[in-house]
DNA sequence: CAAAATTAATGAACAGTGTTTATTAAAAAT
DNA sequence: ATTTTTAATAAACACTGTTCATTAATTTTG
């Protein structure tokens, strides 16, 4: 059995190959600006050879999709290490700006892009998401054991602080921050950011 | 001088015909499912002719995107009624969320697709969009003035509650809210969305 | 080892996309 | 009536994702 079992390998090592030319391609040009010809091309293979080991571009995209999570973890990963829970909520959310800002292909795979989320199976497949998520409401309900923040839900608070920081972070990143002027568009994000954390504080 | 005027009527029929039906199309299809054939068909004219009346695809989304901000304040021609400012913001964010409900297609072209602000003039021609923005604005400056809302930068505010409504907005029209079981969702939102009104508001 | 069976890779095609251009048909001006 | 201007189109170009019959290589069997 040991032929079966390199052609598995093979089988393996051919993905890996597909997917880290894929996600080359894609970090500086941007998911729909990738074609298959282009990721073929790139591995010296011909076009319908990806399509024996993925079934289409969207599979492509999902497993991209997961790969963008585990990166996303690892850019955090100095969070745990934060013992004060809202110190680590705080850096959690300027860490989670960083990040759009530093890896927008990423941050648009992730939350904006519809594709990979058309698949009913994206959920069983969510393992590196739901562990960043899950983390992140662990902390808010440190936050309220602490006395940070005021006993509610909270995965309902979790949810209110999620969609804030994704909302300035879309409106950023599509570019739908025109009305301020380029100048002063950072200090008021800046200023929204301190904000929004006040706001929600407990006082 | 009088064919000349015909000349021109004509040519502005066209184009609001061209426009009238590619956002028949769009409507139910979504602006990257209708091509520029499909259009062409509608109207039985070539597809050549469309680029007569628009220089590319993304002129038509362009103007589309202008008609989705007059639909929207047509959709919220009531709130300046209300006298109350805070009643019209609390009313301002329902039915922000009630538009984004209804119509996703809308939404999407307005605040979450990249491709309407791409280029540099869509600023010089976003008039209704200015509008419906200083309106909201002007909606948070009068809270703070009766005391609803804590003296802050009316600017930086608003931004944060835009954020905000953005925010939850996207993730649900993007599908990231599957954490949350499909029974218990829309109570969580709710609670969220009062949660946030709380918490800005003054205490 | 040779023949048969399995597997991997591909060329070519299909049906679609946005866009350009040379050509034709119609209308307006001379 | 003839020339000039304008409008509309067919056809092509260079792409796209995807499928499938054919070929080449590899493994299994007799």
């Amino acid at each position: 059995m040991t032929v079966k079992q390199r052609r598995e390998r093979e089988k393996e090592e051919m993905r890996t190959l597909i997917l880290d030319s894929a996600h080359k391609l894609f970090i500086d040009k941007g998911f729909d600006e990738v074609s298959i010809r282009n990721i073929a091309e790139a591995i010296e293979y011909s076009p319908a050879t990806i399509y024996l080991y993925f079934k289409d571009k969207n599979e492509i995209f999902h497993a991209l999709h997961q790969e963008a999570f585990r990166f996303y973890n690892q850019f955090n990963i100095e969070l745990p290490a934060i013992r004060d829970p809202f110190d680590r909520l705080v850096k959690m959310g300027e860490k989670y700006f960083e990040f759009m800002t530093l890896h927008p292909k990423y941050y648009n795979i992730m939350f904006l892009m519809e594709a990979p989320m058309r698949n009913d199976e994206c959920i069983d497949e969510w393992e590196e998401g739901a562990k960043a998520h899950s983390f992140f409401e662990q902390t808010v309900l440190e936050c309220m054991e602490k006395g940070y923040l005021a006993a509610d839900d909270h995965r309902v608070v979790a949810l209110t602080i999620w969609s804030y920081m994704h909302g300035i972070c879309s409106l950023i990143i599509r570019n739908r921050m025109k009305m301020y002027p380029e100048e002063i568009r950072e200090q008021i994000q800046k200023q929204s950011f301190e904000l929004f954390m006040n706001k929600i504080r407990k006082r």
